[in-house]
This record gives structure tokens, sequence and C-alpha cells, in this order.
DNA sequence: ACTCCTATCGCAATCGATTGCAATTGCAAG
DNA sequence: CTTGCAATTGCAATCGATTGCGATAGGAGT
């Protein structure tokens, strides 16, 4: 409707606007010494003639992407969905805080087959900084990287002499927490009910077992390796409940998804919740409140979690130097227990 | 080691390999006019240096950014998270389509307070193609966003007159599906519960007073507007079922979330599930394995659905046309009804 | 009216890879 | 040994925005 030639590029309102393309450029990114005049006189153009500085062009000069990537290392269990709504919170949250700062999120789903996928994704160029979710099992390959590129922070449990950067809550106090809840509700044959590979849930079994051990019911524990990936459970869950010599009165979860296979395998064995059996899980996913019964849980806090992976990453990139942070999870008591 | 002079460009590899930079460029994309023995002696020289060419200068020049949008609008339900499990699935299975294909997933929560959120998104160039997942209540943005900008298309239902290409199951029919099996279960007085606002939700109701009309129930059908969101339902489904003048005896779920806060609230107010009241959900996710009891549901088979997405778009990323894809849903029967 | 200073603006190099076109090399045929 | 042709390689422009440095214009001060 304006004019016929379409704007381009910089140079092309430079002509229109005539001025130099440093000039526009200058009008444009806000900062710069610029007369404001001139400034709101070429944002108007820019307004009216729909233009967009390339970003390609910018990132080139600025040498930066603008872009977080989000990793998702599935190493215990190959071949599965993210079909764990704990992910798809975390995403959220996680894009929420990235948008908050200019940043956007790249997604990409890694199933570690060597021992340099992460070294490989940072050196690709391709973000300016890499937030994984979950250590799974490759706590070595997450030091190695994190050795040499800064800009990694990592969600998930805290050990001894780690490298890496991460965010997570106490997972060996969240599973103290839980198990000492079954045993102040009166439980006294514990399961434990998850794979203990990834790191994470290594903890928590750790805390439970110390739990224990304070009330003096070491040996009554049982470990039963569900799987996290929901769906992988069932009939595992369903026999394991059926041996009548191990049947617990208490089950602590290592994720709430584990949990709700168990409240099902549970109902269909006909063994009430929480009368003949306790089930707590772990995370405090919206998901536990739409359980039958409701999920009691201990909760970790996901949504300061976000904020400071995002923090802490922002800052490494900024060339500061982070340690690692713990948060403390809380008890949630619902109807389960 | 071997070199002090790290490599940062494709010209100081040239230098090293005493070739231009051309050559070398040439040599890494795999394609050109090259001769073998010198494309192989220079990859073999950016392996030893571990050199990966910068991406940003590549996009630049090919002007392309090797990322697609994934956009989840949240209009009909602002301040939510994306706590829906139907995202996340989606969310990973359009991963994994799309780095089969070498593109990277840019995800953006998006909550539409103007109407021209989506344009200004397709022109910020930051991606090569946008994937909306869900119409919402967006119908007409995107219609007019898919009027200009080709490389779009749509999760969601079908309507006649759309402008813009969709993906999605036939919401009539599944709707049709859902109700006509709890006929057939006998049900007399059947609720549906969704809020008919998003366009595919209000497929899924038409779909369900077909189905009823046909039985010459017509009347009987009363509405709930439960809001997908996991969590918001609650109390509202509860205080809902426990007026007794509209207790229904089949409940058509919009999705498999709302149906397990049914269940949940049935549970609570010890009406037996199917006895009493039969559920069926709508979706196919995983979750419904693990409900109490098993939900019985309409499935729309995501796999494929994210793999027809993908491929469209990147036609028409490629200048192709492609018309709109509708598949049919499919009856799960579990325990639930 | 003249000088000086500074707030703005223009110029041109730069980021790093790609690619059309021209030049060179190699090889084989005559 | 020379010519011809084709396979490789080099050259240099290009993608579009950013920014340090130098130039200019405007105003202030005397």
């Amino acid at each position: 409707m304006t004019e016929r030639p379409r704007i381009r590029n910089i140079a092309d309102l430079a002509k229109i606007a005539g001025v130099s393309p440093g000039t526009v450029s200058r009008a444009l990114s806000g900062a710069g010494l610029i007369s404001q005049k001139t400034r709101e006189r070429i944002q108007a153009l820019a307004r009216e003639h729909e233009f967009r500085p390339n970003i390609m062009a910018r990132n080139l000069r600025i040498q930066r992407t603008g872009a977080i990537g989000v990793l998702i290392p599935l190493g215990h269990e190959t071949g599965q969905h993210i079909s764990d709504p704990f992910f798809i919170t975390m995403l959220g949250l996680l894009a929420d805080a990235l948008t908050e700062r200019g940043y956007d999120l790249v997604l990409s789903r890694v199933i570690p087959t060597d021992d340099d996928w992460l070294e490989r994704y940072a050196d690709s160029g391709r973000v300016d900084g890499i937030i994984v979710i979950g250590q799974s099992d490759q706590s070595a390959v997450l030091d190695r990287a994190a050795a040499r590129y800064r800009p990694l922070v990592v969600w998930g449990g805290h050990s001894r002499g780690q490298v890496h950067c991460s965010v997570g809550s106490d997972n060996i106090a969240g599973g103290d927490i839980a198990a000492s809840h079954l045993i102040e509700r009166g439980c006294k044959r514990i399961a434990f009910f998850g794979d203990p590979t990834p790191l994470e849930i290594a903890q928590r079994l750790e805390g439970c077992r110390a739990a224990l051990a304070r009330a003096g019911l070491a040996d009554s524990l049982t470990v039963f390796p569900a799987h996290l990936a929901a769906g992988a459970n069932d009939s595992g869950i369903t026999a394991y409940l059926e041996q009548a010599e191990t049947r617990p009165d208490g089950i602590v979860a290592a994720s709430d998804v584990i949990a709700m296979s168990a409240l099902r395998a549970l109902s269909e064995l006909g063994m009430a919740v929480p009368g003949e059996v306790k089930v707590i899980g772990y995370d405090g996913l919206a998901l536990g409140e739409h359980t039958v019964p409701r999920l009691s849980t201990v909760k970790q806090d996901l949504t300061t979690g976000a904020r400071n992976l995002v923090d802490l990453l922002l800052r490494r990139i900024a060339g500061e130097d982070t340690s690692s942070v713990v948060m403390m999870p809380e008890l949630v008591v619902r109807l389960s227990t």
C-alpha cells in the first residue's frame, strides 16, 4: 500500500530514512548514542514497514545464539518416551523462566549411545548454554563436559566431588522424610519402589535406609527396581506385590508416577490404601491430586528450582563461577498414608 | 598438543591445509565438486583439530535457521502451566520426528494477549517453520497468519472454510464413538465434562450430541465445562456430581486428564466405577493405564499425528501446498466403562 | 563573529561460511 | 610434444547487522 520496494534489511530502511545503516542499527537496538528525534523517526518507519532486523545476522555479529539447549538424557531406559509428567512440568517452568530473560528454549532428547554426546552438543554452537534435566547414569559424562564447557547446569542430585554445577533437592533428606513419615504412621515392612541406577534415586534410597536404621528397621527394607517411565512397571509391580512373604505395609516410591502405578496395582489386588498399605510418592506433581486416593508425597519446589537453573546458567554465561544449589524437599500429606 | 593456534574458522583450517576457504567448505559440507583425496584429507584435519564450522554464519548465508518453533497457545485458560500430559507426549514425539529430519525444536509457550502474537513470532525470523499445538480459541488468528505465512501447521480440529493447515483426529467422530459406547453399555443420563470453548472440544461435544440424538436421548445430555488443566477441576466436579437431580450414569470426558479428575471425585463420593457411573476419556495417553480403574478412552494416534505434522510442515517449507489431515480415532475399552 | 567542544552520525571493517564464476591443473588423445 | 577437455580449486562477492573510529554539525562561551 505504501511503497512497492519491501524493506528487507537495515540498509533499505536506511535509504528510505536518509541515514546510514549504522544509524538505523543504533536506533533499533535501543542503546547507543543517538538523538531522540532520529531514533523515534526511524522506529516509527520500521513499524510502518513491519521491518524486523534479521536475527541470524545479528547472532553472527554478536556471537551469541540467544538460545539455551535443554537436554533430557534417557540413559537408563532406552527407547522410552518422555512420558514422565515431571519433565513437562520442569520444561514449562524453564520455558517461562528463559523467555522472561530473553532466551529461546531448544529442546533435545538424547539417548546416550557414546560418551561424548554432551560435548558434541556443546561444540555444535547451536546454543549459548545447556541445561540438562536429570543425571540419569551419566554423571561421568557430565563431569567431563563441565570441566571444559562452562555454561552448563544440571537438574539433579549433588554428590561430593562433583564437578558439574547442579540444582536439585536434597534427595537423601527427601528419602529420609518419606520413610520417617511411614514409620510414624506405624509401617514395619517398607518397600522402596525405584531403580537406583540414576544418582538421584540412589540417594533417595540411601535416605530411606538411614531413617529405617534409626528406627531399628534396617533389615526390613526391600527394594523393587521399578522403572521411572510410566507403563513399564505395571505387570512387575503387581507380580511383586502378589508374593505374600514380601508383602509390605508401606511403600516409598521413587517418583509420583511410580507411586501411581503402585496405587493402581494395589487397587486391583484389593489391598486398601492407606488401610493395609500406605504409599508415599516423590516430586509433588499436580498429578498426585488426582489419584485415588490422593497421593502423599515429598515435594520438590520445581518453580524455584527452574528459576535457580536459569539464574545460575546465565551467570555462568556471563563468566561467573557458580556452585551447586541443594534445596530442601517438603512433606505433603494427603490421603494415601 | 598439536598446534598452538586454535582453529576458529574455516579460513584457519584452509591455511593449515594449504587450500582456499572455499575448498574447505566444499570438503566439509559433503556435497560439491571436489576430489576424494582433498576431501578426506581436510575432513581428517578438521577432526584432528576438533573444528566445527560456525552454524550462525552458515545460517546467515544459507538463509535458514534449522529450527522449528513449537507453540502452545494457552488462550482459554490464562496463567496455567502446560500441566497436561498430552502436551509432553506430543512434544516428545515431535522432538523425535524433527530431530530425525535434522531440525531443532524451539519451544515457546504463548499466552495470547493480543491478536498478532503468531505473526510477530513468524516474522521474528528465529525459525523456519511453526507448529502450533491446539487451536485453543485462536482459530481466527491462525487463519490470518496462515494466509500470509506459509510454513505453518496446526494440531487440532478441522472445520469447513478453515484456512490453516491442520492435523488432528476427527473430533466429531470421536465424540460420537465415546457416547455411542456409553449408550451401548446402557447409560441413559450422560454428562459431557469439558469446556467447549476450544474448537476441538466443541466438536467432540457435537459428536456426542449426534450419537445421543440417534439413540433418542438428545435431551438427557448435560454439559459441565471442566477445565482442561489438571487441578483446576476438582472442587467443581465434586460439587457438580453431588447435585442429585443431575447425577449422570455415564460421563464423556473431553480429555483423559479430565476423566482422571472425574474418577477421583467419584471415588471420594463413594460412587462405583463402572458400576454406578461409567467414564470414558479422550486422547489415549499412557496415563490412562494407571488410573483406578483403568480408563476406557478414545485414542488418537499421536505418533502418526506428530509424523504428519512434521511431514506437512517440511513440505510447506519446500514450497508445496498441503491440505489438512484428519485421522480416525479409535475406541479403547478398559475397565471404566 | 570566532573558537572550542561534544553530541550525532557516517564509514568501513567485521562476524564466518557459502557459491557462482573464472582459472588452473591434470590427463588423455592426436 | 601439443592441444583439448574436464575435473578441481581459487577468488571474491554475499548474507545482514554491529561497532570503533573518525568526521561533521550544532550549540555554547567569550
